[in-house]
DNA sequence: AAATCATTCAACTTATCGGTTGAGTAATTT
DNA sequence: AAATTACTCAACCGATAAGTTGAATGATTT
């Protein structure tokens, strides 16, 4: 593992860092979808759905496939998984703190997060 | 599980995609660190890297205490923990398709990063 | 008490972000 | 052929980011 490639890796933290984002990479995981459909669930202009459809691109994290005049997207794991790894790294480190852990989630729960 | 509060998953992805702000993490994960300690190894103002501390600290996943003239970081593993979860979402999805992963890893470690 | 150290704060610059609108292109439908 | 659909691109806006410098604060050292 190593050392992970730095730009990869700000451009997937920085892609997932926007909740907008984060919603259309779960409507990916249910399938492929076209820009305009994963544009629909929110209130914006199709250009600038297209825009955070760009920068999921960029980081690498979804690909698209021209289909006539729809552009098909699809999730790349690849990308997710480069994020992961580097949290992993931490896993121990956490993992020696579960009390703290466990506590902030509990308390997230209650909250009705 | 259900829903990870979008605010703070903003934050903490915000606070990963920077490599200076990942840097310090990594450092933090060592143990206790000053201000100071966290912005020397970077070529950079010390008013810079207190910002970056401010921003990991906004993202929940540091927090400080003052002693005397130092204030003093540790790493809050709870946040990276919330960033982990959302992404543990995915890990389904994408050992389904480890072929892929795998490929992509190894394309990366020929490359030498 | 003066000097130094660790740090923040405020002000500023430049760049990037997230959004918009309006126009342009290419594929499909009528 | 004309209209519609699915999209991108370019230009723009206001907000935020990342960096700087210079001054302020508060704790320690001399």
């Amino acid at each position: 593992m190593v050392e992970l490639d730095d730009e990869r890796l700000d451009a997937v933290f920085h892609a997932l860092a926007d909740s907008t984002r984060r919603t259309m990479l779960q409507l990916l995981a249910q399938g492929e979808c076209s820009v305009g459909e994963l544009g629909a669930p929110f209130r914006m202009s199709f250009a600038g759905a297209s825009k955070h459809v760009k920068a999921l691109e960029r980081a690498g994290l979804v690909s698209r496939t021209v289909q006539g005049r729809a552009h098909v997207c699809r999730l790349e794991p690849a990308a997710l998984a480069s994020a992961n790894a580097w949290l992993r790294y931490y896993e121990g480190f956490w993992s020696n703190h579960l009390d703290a852990l466990e506590k902030e989630l509990r308390r997230e729960a209650s909250r009705g997060k």
